[in-house]
DNA sequence: ATGAAAGCGCTAACAA
DNA sequence: TTGTTAGCGCTTTCAT
């Protein structure tokens, strides 16, 4: 497996390796016929410049880091897809990690992704992360190193580029289109209770429970924790009160929501209209087929990709101020939310 | 965004780049007095070792390159996740890369990881380069250079390890419980014709068929193009026969023919069995949940991360034999296909 | 106990 | 037209 390098050409036809350099790189120095026969004898031979060599000339990798928490979650997947598509477009490519949700997992990543080996870092942090409140791991990142940018799941401690998603906005509007379409009693369903974006959605739903005049009542706002039982949870939460719209922070668990209910007898969205977050692949073939919140995951990813790259490629970085990005969801009302009151 | 170097640490202390290097990786050579210093130094100001500069120093990189056909296909996201588990474990990381099931992308990313970003490889065919067959980029590649396992797509053209599904037996299988539980005209929904494991699946199922003394039927085996309007061939198939078992190649495709089943009033497993490929989110969740065959895709990848890893670390690696591994399928049997005769 | 020098593969001044 | 040298950041002999 030994690797084929500008040496091996330059020994094979007895010129320096400068001369061997300049031939490939079909510099007007060299002569036309050294350099045809270089080049073809490079290319049988399927020389590739070491990337690695050119790296540390260069000081630049190519490669952007990507760290998401959860690569089995749809959002983040779509996110995935979008920074790729965009940075392949530009010259970059990804180089992925996940975290898990694991913030001993992620500070591991950082600090090995931070060693040179990318030119700049797109991350949503771990919810263990945003749990803790531990940021020194990014801090440190984006003051000395290099360019990074936050996106979905992000902090305000963290000084940076951010693409966030419009939770607080979404929770609200959202509280409000089952408000309008008649529904008295919303609950909330979440799992992800501790990261900032669940926080958000709450906050906007709390906004519009207000705004209607509707005390906060914290029995509608279900937690589910990892080793929780959905089903155990929603039947408190049904014989509760007589909930009649059910919001779900994620779309799996929208999914659970809708199936519980069909399995209670419970007709949807007669009796009760569910709404979910992130328009996966779920959400529009189960059935009822679910309303979901779209966050534009794709949209996310591209932007991300491209704040990154403009900073990697600017020179005067450092003098640019940070910028937030705020991506507006859609409702995407489908047949498990009532249309009228 | 200036790195900070040994350089830096050795200017700070006005000693040698050499000195500073063994105190930092705490060598006995340096007196305790000055190692304390200097690494204290060092983690003040977050010093890391810049790793393109040890990568070149070492020729290697500690990353392995994964290149799946689509990142939004849940096999190879569920494959990929196998892939990081194992790596990750054994102190690789993963460059990934997606082909978009296009030959030229596939070549262009192969020939990116080449050169030496990566020491090794992990592959899974685009379709287009299967349909064309052409294998070159990868020949050249285990060739001359660097360890690459194939997975699921393979070809006999290019010899490496390779993980696999056995396909044919899968169809095969799958045809023979249909046939078990009473459906006679049993027709495959396919949109992977031009892959190897489109094309061993249908192998199976025409082997089932032969066994079972009915003669195959290229009516009952609908390809799917991009460009096809899946309703309408699905129309012209229910016409055509009184077909009463589909197996689909792909879980939207399965999701998709449940669909249309239900719209046309086809009852299901009643009227017609459905089985799909790949066990993801979707088929439990639809209703009647789907009947599948499940590839194991995170044991492929986590199999495929050993296997390069091993090849990777072996110093007499070109000595080992290629070997290729066989991942057995599971039928999961749930609401769309029937039980008895 | 510390430093100088070489070298990983490559390019880019600068010489010849 | 070709070659020499230096250097990217680091480790590792081999001096001192």
């Amino acid at each position: 497996m030994k690797k084929f390098t500008l040496k091996d050409i330059a020994t094979h036809f007895k010129v320096s390796v400068s001369t061997a350099s300049k031939a490939i790189n079909d510099s007007h120095e060299i002569s036309e016929d050294l350099k045809a026969k270089i080049q073809q004898y490079a290319k049988d031979n399927h020389y590739r410049p070491n990337r690695i060599a050119l790296s540390l000339l260069r000081k630049n990798t190519k490669t952007i880091g990507v760290v998401v928490p959860n690569i089995l979650n749809y959002f983040f997947v779509q996110v995935f897809y979008g920074i790729e598509k965009n940075a392949n477009a530009r010259g970059y490519n990804i180089i992925s990690c996940t975290s898990d949700e694991s913030y001993l997992k992620e500070l591991k990543t950082v600090e090995l992704l931070s060693a040179g080996t990318v030119d700049g870092l797109i991350i949503s942090l771990s919810e263990e992360t945003q749990s803790k409140a531990i940021y020194d791991h990014l801090k440190n990142y984006s003051n000395g190193q290099i360019p990074m940018v936050m996106i979905d799941r992000v902090t305000d401690e963290v000084d940076c580029d951010k693409v966030i998603v419009d939770d607080f906005e979404a929770g609200y509007k959202t509280t409000n289109y089952l408000f309008e379409t008649g529904c008295k009693n919303v609950a909330v369903v979440s799992t992800i209770f501790d990261s900032s974006v669940g926080k958000l959605r709450i906050q906007g739903y709390q906004k519009a429970l207000e705004e209607k005049g509707i005390a906060y009542d914290k029995n509608l706002n279900v937690k589910v924790g990892k080793k929780d039982d959905l089903e155990i949870l929603m039947t408190l939460l049904l014989n509760y009160k007589p909930v009649d719209a059910i919001i779900a922070l994620d779309e799996m668990t929208a999914v659970d929501v809708l199936n519980i209910c069909k399995q209670k007898k419970v007709k949807v969205p007669e009796e009760v209209s569910i709404v979910g977050f992130t328009n996966g692949r779920l959400s529009k073939y189960v059935s009822p087929s679910l309303s979901m919140v779209s966050q534009h995951g794709k949209f996310i990813g591209e932007t991300a990709a491209n704040m990154i790259i403009d900073r990697i490629e600017k020179t005067d970085a450092e003098t640019l101020p940070y910028t937030t990005k705020v991506v507006k969801t859609s409702l995407i009302v489908r047949e498990s939310s009532r249309k009228t009151p």
